[in-house]
DNA sequence: GTTGATTCTGTAGTGGCTACAGGAAGTAGG
DNA sequence: CCTACTTCCTGTAGCCACTACAGAATCAAC
């Protein structure tokens, strides 16, 4: 059995995070010790383990509870855990298509952009103009 | 001079959106009507056409106010505009190639899952590895 | 015994909104 | 003039996923 400190460097999970996690139902109440410090075992660690990737790729604290729950029926389909994992993948390229949106308009922006004076800033002037995003004429 | 209500239908911007700008700052405080209703003119509808279209772009307030204060200067040379804006490219590339990781590991997991039991699940396994990670093993 | 690290609870803050509640004032039709 | 409907007002609380305290207690090491 491990302190939250210990637990904490051995997932890279913040000790407030941790706390907050619990706060939340997505980790059980541990053990407390006498002085009511608490106790952590594999189990534990795994489980963060698991959030803390899954947190890492994007998946939102609700999808995470869901996956958790579905792994405690093993013999379950796991149809569920792969539409979110697609639903997921969906929501990155969603992202993705309009970050890369972003990065045309903000490259042209400051390209067009001859570092003079603020008062004929492309920048601004694009900014201005309500003909200056991407589907306009 | 028209109410909230036509400078939202107008720039796009939500009601409470704009009196939340007002209460950060970000909008001056309007004129009121003798029964204490906001009364807003062209060039509010400019500003706030100018911060939808920043925040468009994920710009954050901080630096739409920045850029903003600057534009009362029109002498002031724009170099800080533009440094705004790259900043806010390189913000807008880092975010595009963390999404371009995450796709590539969401794709592989669900492609590797041939939807059988949870048990087996090679998405609830890679989310359980700490060698599941993009920089692993 | 004394220092310093760790942990505890509880609360509040972050960003950028959004959603009420409960009331006042404006507008349109009869 | 009365009613119904819409808009607007203030103020507060909620969202997400944390993070940052304050102030107290306990632990480990010397």
């Amino acid at each position: 059995m491990i302190t939250i400190g210990a637990l904490s460097k051995r997932t890279g999970v913040n000790i407030e995070t941790i706390r907050y996690y619990e706060r939340i139902r997505l980790m059980p109440p541990p053990p407390r010790t006498d002085s009511g410090r608490r106790l952590y075992g594999a189990e534990d660690v795994r489980r963060l383990t698991f959030i803390r990737h899954a947190r890492n790729l994007g998946f939102d604290i609700a999808a995470i509870k869901t996956m958790l729950t579905l792994q405690e029926v093993p013999e379950a389909s796991c149809e569920q855990v792969s539409r979110i994992a697609t639903d997921q993948l969906d929501a990155v390229e969603s992202r993705i298509r309009r970050l890369l949106g972003l990065r045309t308009e903000l490259t042209r922006m400051i390209k067009e952009c001859d570092n003079g004076k603020v008062a004929t800033c492309r920048i601004i002037e694009v900014l201005d103009d309500s003909s200056g995003h991407p589907d306009g004429p």
